[in-house]
RNA sequence: CGGAGCGUAGCGCAGUCUGGUAGCGCACGUGCUUCGGGAGCACGGGGUCGGGAGUUCAAAUCUCCCCGCUCCGACCA
């Protein structure tokens, strides 16, 4: 992509509405503009990353045994009655009324769809287990949207929803989406940690939120230091296996938020130079609800036995579109974002000092075709900006590799390859940056 | 919804108290010089001053009513 053609409307000064990094970053990198309040347009460079993001997720979901379904952003309220919730959820929930007066909703999750798809389709035990997800805009009228898009009123979720014959099946769906959880926050260059979350009125052990440590979390979270450098299943992990070890690893130690924190057991169970005491950001949230939509909606299922059972449930949320801001609050310095590779809107930046000079826009188009021909997302800045205000736009919109081609270097037949994150130099031919480069981004696009 | 504040050009702001017909920086356009970390000079384009209704000879400025946005709190992926 050249950016002579691209849209990036990148701001010099910070918009005085945003108050944390994240949202001054994406709306400085052109990434967002907000339409209203908690409502935002997605620009190219920002939907480039949600993308990325989108794809770590659903990969990971599928590796993890979920298939990918695609429901409605607005349902019937009659849906919603029979579970009970459309007069229990609060004015969260946005209300519209179609022209013959019927009364629908934007929806702000999907259990009630999610639930009438299975019990209408699937009638036998055999079946089962299943788990359905899909990535959809969601909508909740929260009463102050802030922090852009990670506290926005619309927003990209990914949400899966498990069905099970028993509470022991269901624990093992469970399992998988912690797996494949950890995978997913990984990839994306995230730490993410598991913590105990308020189970209500079900109870038990299986509901956990994952947190990501930054300073401008939203709650405050306590947990082990081991749990900070905690192992990642690998690729190769078998869904279909054993589970149970890897979420014991990850909930032996003590992890907890604000709400769920107990000091005391805190200070006895964590020597005190281990205890980390952070702000954090919740990405994602499993939950096993068992029977709470099931029984209300007539969700069952013919057991071995000959008996109908209702199925046990289980939902699991990833806040996709509130990740780019969480991964932006864990990577960026004074200069801008510093995109973790699998994330990052283009991979490359090949930044031409001198457009229009015959010599660099050769180097140039060379470098963008090879790179381009060997899969890698490259932007080409063939403005005619000066360099300074070249280099400060690639810091700021943060892709991770640049290449400069400069009038000087050309006749040497050489560019400068730089990374953003260390800040490191090198010089080299083109083709050996183009060799470098491809190794590199092969290396560092996968990172778990 | 309770508390606080802000709406003036794409962004950041001054002007409002004390009414007199809109200004600065950045960005943008043109020209010249410059050209490896956000250049300089010159000229220039762009604003129904959030909206409506009042007061007045005259309203960005005073009054009233709406709307939007931001921050603090309760709520949340």
């Amino acid at each position: 992509m050249y950016l002579s053609r691209y849209f990036l409307p990148v701001l010099r000064e910070t918009p005085k509405e945003a108050e944390i990094v994240s949202h001054q970053l994406m709306l400085r990198a052109g990434m967002i503009k907000q339409c209203a309040a908690g409502i935002y347009s997605w620009l190219p460079l920002g939907l480039r990353v949600l993308k990325k993001i989108e794809q770590i997720v659903r990969e990971e979901q599928n590796r993890a045994g979920a298939v990918e379904v695609m429901m409605p952003t607005i349902q019937p309220a009659d849906l919603w009655r029979e579970s009970g919730r459309y007069e229990a959820y609060g004015k969260e929930m946005l209300r519209i009324t179609d022209r013959h007066k019927r009364d629908l909703l934007f929806g702000p999750t999907a259990e009630e769809v999610i639930t009438s798809i299975f019990r209408d389709s699937v009638k036998s035990y055999k079946d089962l287990p299943k788990n359905l997800y899909n990535i959809q805009w969601k909508f909740r009228d929260e009463i102050r949207p802030r922090f852009g898009v990670m506290r926005g009123r619309e927003f990209l979720m990914k949400d899966a929803y498990s069905f099970d014959l028993s509470p022991e099946a269901a624990r093992k769906s469970y399992q998988r989406m912690f797996a494949a959880y950890l995978r997913t926050f990984a990839r994306m260059g995230l730490r993410s940690i598991p913590m105990k979350a308020d189970t209500g009125p079900i109870g038990g052990d299986l509901s956990h939120e994952f947190i990501i440590l930054a300073e401008t979390g939203e709650s405050q979270v306590f947990c082990h230091r081991d749990l900070i450098e905690g192992e990642i299943p690998p690729v190769d992990t078998d869904y279909d296996g054993d589970l149970e070890p890897i979420m014991t690893a990850w909930t032996s130690k003590y992890a907890a938020t604000e709400d769920m924190h107990d000091p005391a057991r805190f200070a006895a169970e964590v020597p005190s130079s281990a205890q980390v005491s952070a702000r954090g950001i919740e990405v994602g949230h499993i939950f096993f609800f068992g029977r709470k939509y099931s029984k209300p909606m007539d969700c069952r299922v013919q057991g071995p036995d000959g008996q109908m059972a209702t199925v046990e449930m289980g939902s699991y949320g990833v806040g996709v579109s509130r990740l780019a801001g969480a991964i932006i609050e864990a990577n960026h310095d004074d200069n801008g974002i510093r995109w973790p590779m699998p994330v990052a809107p283009f991979e490359v930046a090949v930044i031409n000092l001198k457009a229009g000079d015959g010599a660099t826009d050769g180097v140039c188009a060379e470098l963008h075709t090879k790179l381009e021909q060997a899969g890698i997302d490259v932007l080409v800045d063939d403005s005619d900006e000066r360099a300074g205000g070249k280099f400060a736009t690639m810091d700021l919109i943060g892709i991770p590799l640049q290449i400069v081609v400069g009038p000087k270097g050309v006749k040497s037949n050489t560019v400068e390859i730089k990374s953003r994150v260390s800040g490191e130099k090198e010089s080299l031919t083109p083709e050996t940056a183009i060799n470098h480069i491809v190794a590199e981004v092969k290396r560092t696009r996968i990172l778990a």
